[in-house]
DNA sequence: GTGGCGGCTGAACGCATGTTCAGCACGCTA
DNA sequence: TAGCGTGCTGAACATGCGTTCAGCCGCCAC
């Protein structure tokens, strides 16, 4: 009785006990939480609660092994699709059905935060830098007067309105591909409104912002981009 | 032993046992999320952990009850401060260090999800609206294609982002009168810059999104302001 | 065939949780 | 002063959790 095309990007030929219960606790975890319960995840492999420990010693454990195989998968995934986009990693993740699993868990964990959040997140503000670079020097996108700090506004305003669609979405629990899907449906065009032309019929409060913050600018400013 | 003046909207003068209980699970679930004990709960208060289920029930009882609570303090807190603001309530909350627990606890519920989320969610997209509208009486806010996707979409990111802002922080778990602050410091350069001059530097995107949207409107539509 | 061995099970343990309940203490009324 | 009820406690119970462990089963080497 195992769960169909949705996979966790794992080749169909590892049936190994161990990696069907990893598979299991990635799908159980991204659609539940990390709350979900040893026994659940042995349930959904078809397995005893005590092979999960004997194969991963312990629940933590078994959190490590997945959040590496997911590590490693959506690694694969970004160098196989150089073809760059704004947030398209997500958009592709989750055109891609196959990887359904993975994206429910990532999601999971961002939510459930911790360092393996923020490492995540970092990386995504990586990512944003880069793709914001290639466009600038396409010309396509303007420059901005801090690069850094709009490419993690852009990165915290994204994800940040992904995870509470999920958030919204509970009830019938959230399928990520759909959910992201049925995000970008409903986010699409007043994003490329607001991109294209803001939304203020003037620049005075910018103005008085920048005018504020270059007269006193150890108190609102923000630093990062060292670290 | 009573914690000091990051109170809960609360009279002093309310002191009863059953109002010490649910402004110390306020607090509580604000900083731990709802997965804290109810014995913790009781310890914070200086109170068994029977009465608390004397006073409410159950721990859904209590949880009822915090609700309330705080829905009618977010109320009162908002007819009292008319003078509008984009997404001012949050920073106003934030500011009067008062309502600290209670900005904590509606953050905590709207990560958890469920139909409070929802209601409070609606809630902040309604008062984006009229905000909004009041900015394009006014003149200083450009008209929107879709007025209700825009608001939609600006309450969606921004409280989104304030989420993740939450998610990341853990570690010294979440304050949130200075995490608000904090993440306003962050975000309040690039968003106004965003706002005033856009990212995009020409409209041939939108315009074929547009186009696109126009000539097949099943699709990508997004069907919301009837429900 | 037989012995061993690794994958695996299922019962059991310790612990934390939500909840129940018998009864204590204090203050009001008579 | 006696009675009584309300607010409250602390021990106890059931449940679900992560984890342990003794042992079973099927496969492989000899």
């Amino acid at each position: 009785m195992r769960s169909a095309a949705t996979g966790t990007g794992s080749p169909p030929s590892d049936t190994t006990a161990r990696a069907r219960i990893r598979d299991a606790a990635i799908a159980r975890y991204g659609r539940d939480g990390f709350g979900a319960s040893l026994r659940t995840v042995a349930a959904d492999a078809g397995v005893s609660a005590g092979l999960v420990i004997h194969h991963f010693g312990t629940k933590a454990g078994l959190r490590v092994a997945c959040d590496e195989h997911v590590t490693r998968v959506v690694r694969e995934a970004k160098t196989q699709t150089l073809t760059g986009g704004p947030g398209n990693l997500l958009a592709q993740l989750a055109t891609m059905d196959e990887y359904g699993d993975v994206l429910g868990y990532v999601l999971a964990g961002v939510a459930a935060g911790g360092d393996t959040a923020r490492r995540f997140f970092e990386q995504v503000v990586d990512d944003a830098v880069e793709y914001l670079r290639l466009g600038v020097a396409t010309g396509t996108i303007r420059p901005s007067r801090d690069e850094a700090a709009r490419a993690r506004y852009l990165a915290l305003t994204s994800l940040g309105a992904v995870l509470l669609h999920r958030s919204l979405s509970e009830g019938a629990r959230y399928d990520p591909a759909t959910g992201v899907r049925e995000y970008l449906d409903v986010v699409g065009a007043p994003a490329l409104e607001l991109f294209t032309q803001g939304m203020l019929t003037d620049s005075s409060l910018l103005d008085a912002y920048v005018a504020h913050t270059e007269a006193s600018p150890a108190e609102p400013a923000h630093t990062q981009g060292e670290r």
